[in-house]
DNA sequence: CCAATAGTTTATCGTTTGATAAACTAACGA
DNA sequence: TCGTTAGTTTATCAAACGATAAACTATTGG
């Protein structure tokens, strides 16, 4: 017998460089807390991941500031950029940016894991939800807002100021398709088994319902 | 120095009988488990209703069961049996049949502790939600998806059965609804604070649109 | 080949937490 | 008035859990 090392089921004890570590961790503690809630415990997480527990205190210095770093990882890390300049790209309908976003937003975003840890951290009161919807509302609802109001004629938020009640209109289809996966993820019922086909649908009635509401809500030019 | 019994800050030990005495338990828990989830600890919610952590055990075996009388009273109670007929009396038009409807739900469920027990319980795996999802597709959505067949003219569910993207418009308008709470009592943040006119503009844009969408589906009669 | 560095584990501490047993006492009936 | 019933508290257990200290060992540079 000379090495044993590498045989299946004798590979633990696996040095790994700090960075690489920090992030198998980090990785495995959205995995994991997106299972059992933040109340999980630190054993379970150490187990699954293969390493002992004490171990998670050697690259976090408490259990909060490994939660600190999934919240960035997830929420932080995952808006893409480009999605801004998709929704305000008016050279296409906007019915199809609309869906093009959503199918997007759905894909890279609004995973298990996102879904879940979203909903734990906002029912444990932390910030990061509220930070996020400031995040949202700026950078997808109000430009939303401005694009159906050019797609009605009616006057630019630089003149006429973006209501409460229109916002809400953005949220509408937000609120359907995030809730499409709060069924689907959180709930764990059957939902549409064609994302494709559900937002096309969720997008045309907001739209059609929201176009025909801001005309009577704001005018035309 | 005759009885001080009633004097403020010296009502402890207060004898209660045991019907009574399980009710204020369970209103309490209600209250406490919706701030501080399932993992609240058992002695907070003793504290908190006035009473010692073993008396909570007299009345229930387990923490498990109390958890389970409190989705009994939240979720299994509050269902108004009247809120089927309201959605299905053709004599009114469904709009308004809509809007009075998620009125009253807004109203009697959707309250604080409703949300973020409901919630918590999802997260947590528990099948109430299945359960209560199940109740919410037979006596509402799918009537909700009949009388918009009705009003689009389009053949009843006995002819063609309700489709399952037709059912996601009917959850379209749920989900706006109940995400609106869920940003004020879950993530709480800013909300449009006119609720009825929210719920107007909600049922408008969902309407409209799905009245279109309806006949393009399923056909006129 | 050896010694130092540092990644990982073993052992353990102090609290927290659901749950139980036994003591205590308010209320009611004879 | 007194004794029994039963609602409530005090005391405590055992397991769970976050966190720390010290021992162990894989890797690297000389």
């Amino acid at each position: 017998m000379t090495e044993n090392k590498s045989q299946p089921g004798n590979d633990r004890r696996q040095r790994l460089a700090p960075t690489e570590r920090k992030q198998r961790i980090v990785e495995g503690a959205i995995q994991f807390f997106a299972e059992a809630g933040f109340s999980g415990q630190t054993r379970e997480l150490a187990h699954r991941l293969g390493i002992t527990q004490p171990l998670l205190y050697r690259y976090f210095p408490t259990k909060q500031d490994l939660i600190e770093q999934v919240y960035e990882e997830l929420f932080v890390g995952r808006w893409q950029p480009e999605w801004g300049a998709l929704i305000t790209d008016r050279s296409r309908p906007l019915r199809d940016r609309l869906i093009d976003f959503y199918r997007a937003y759905a894909n890279d975003a609004l995973t298990y894991e996102w879904i879940r840890i979203y909903m734990f951290a906002g029912l444990a009161g932390e910030d990061i939800n509220r930070r996020y919807i400031d995040l949202l509302e700026e950078r997808l609802l109000t430009p939303v807002c401005a694009e159906v109001r050019a797609e009605a004629g009616a006057p630019a938020p630089a003149d006429v100021p973006i209501g409460s009640l229109e916002l809400e209109a953005a949220w509408h289809l937000h609120a359907a398709v995030f809730y499409y996966f709060v069924r689907k993820y959180i709930y764990q019922t059957k939902v549409e088994p064609d994302l494709e086909a559900f937002i096309i649908d969720a997008v045309d009635r907001t739209l059609d319902g929201a176009l025909a509401i801001t005309r009577r809500m704001v005018g035309r030019e």
